[in-house]
DNA sequence: GCTTGACCCTGACGTAGCGTCAGCCCTTCA
DNA sequence: TGAAGGGCTGACGCTACGTCAGGGTCAAGC
């Protein structure tokens, strides 16, 4: 007869494991012995062995219960079952993989390679700062939740950045945040640019592109991201209002305030 | 501002996980509203997104805590680490699935196929009922610690049933287990045959071959399997013992019993 | 006969990452 | 004004065991 803890070897298991699968049912308790020790035969090795190779396989101890007395069909399909789950379950943790070694070299990890890319682009145009996190902390919002539209937009996105205006216009809000001064000249610079930029895109009916993404995108918090960012993002809002818009991310015509 | 559910939906995950990584000091807690609510940021998104997407991959919490203040090197060295785990798990899955993936024809769960053959094979020659079950359990014990050596000892026991005494005892066997008597004629028989094959291996020395594994592999547990399934067994013991030979799955020469 | 170390027993708490009440408060809309 | 649909804290539940704590048992050596 075997100890408790010579079934467990043989089965390749804890002493602790073989408990706790009487505790639950799923291996009948033994005989004791006189001093109240567990005393097994050898069917025992073979149920614990099978027991195992399940457990092992990653199916709940709750169906190896059924299992284990379950007849060749019912087996069978639950087999299929099992082995299902076992294919999700690696599709998934493959995904992980890939998000992960993307991940090594910068924000791969949050974004699609597309906005790696405009931002990469934004980079070299000599973007930084504040503007490109927030720039970066935007998109991963936007990502996170609507990574095919996202990824539909980007090539709009990276070819605007051709327009040497929308480049100017990214280059001087660099400047105005990555100093702690308000530098006013500067400022309304970039709300001239933004509005003729909003001006051009108004009249080319810019909406129609993404108006089924009107309802669903969350632009106030895009907003709120700015606001939150940086204090000064409030002045920008200002000044465009003077302009006749309203918004940051998305602009709205609006009547025009006086500065 | 947002709440607790629409920050949760921003990220995809759900409310109770906000608040638990807010318990454990993952994510920090925002400001309250005057009754008490929490009132997140956008930044707050940004974060969470972090958080679930490492959470996703299978970090543990305790490491995304110092992940997401980690320096670019430490990251690098973690997505490392990260990235190794995940292959292992992978690779753990896979195994488990050829394993299931097997199981759906019989025994190939707990066994290796060239088992799986050795008993295909002893079933053609009209080996059934509990010899050839006993044969299984056994086979299954064993190949639970000693898989690669099981592996190696399956073509010499495949060809030795080439040998027609062998098959007879094997069918004998089967007979002789498969009713409710005791035919003592027929155990005789197999007695016999059994006294005559081991003469022949000793005569060719048959331990050589497997004299390393005699320490470690439990034939005491084989016999045990034995007698435990049916007790007729040690009737077989005893007249074996009466032939000279001591022991069931091994046998050793002993001084003959009077019968 | 005594000690020592290796096992065995039960009972109970700990682990991770939340799910799921329970009991209560707050806001909003019909 | 009351019902729905949030939000709050606190606490227990879940899986598959790991890990004490506090005790008894067994075999071996002195």
């Amino acid at each position: 007869m075997l100890t408790i803890s010579q079934l467990a070897s043989y089965a390749g298991v804890t002493v602790r494991a073989v408990r706790h699968y009487h505790q639950i049912g799923l291996l009948p308790e033994p005989e004791r012995d006189r001093s109240g020790y567990r005393r097994y035969g050898a069917h025992a090795v073979v149920s614990l062995v099978k027991i195992a190779t399940l457990a092992d396989a990653g199916v709940p101890l709750s169906e190896i219960a059924d299992l284990v007395k379950a007849d060749q069909e019912t087996f069978a399909a639950a087999v299929q079952r099992i082995d299902g789950r076992l294919r999700d379950e690696i599709a998934r943790l493959e995904r992980s993989r890939t998000s992960i070694a993307e991940l090594a070299a910068g924000d791969a990890l949050l974004l699609p390679p597309e906005v790696v890319a405009y931002l990469d682009r934004l980079r070299e145009l000599g973007v930084a700062g504040p503007v490109l996190d927030g720039e970066r902390d935007g998109w991963i919002i936007m990502a996170a939740r609507w990574p095919d539209r996202v990824r539909e937009w980007m090539p709009s996105k990276l070819a605007s950045l051709d327009d040497p205006r929308i480049v100017r216009l990214y280059q001087v809000l660099s400047l105005l945040f990555d100093t702690r001064e308000l530098d006013e000249p500067l400022m309304a610079e970039a709300a001239d640019l933004m509005a003729e930029l909003a001006e051009q895109a108004y009249e080319a009916g810019y909406n129609t592109q993404e108006e089924s993404a009107e309802d669903e995108v969350p632009f106030d918090l895009l907003e709120l991201l700015a606001l939150e960012t940086d204090p000064r993002a409030q002045r920008m809002v200002e000044l465009m209002r003077e302009r006749g818009w309203d918004g940051w991310t998305r602009l709205e015509k609006v009547p025009p305030t006086k500065g």
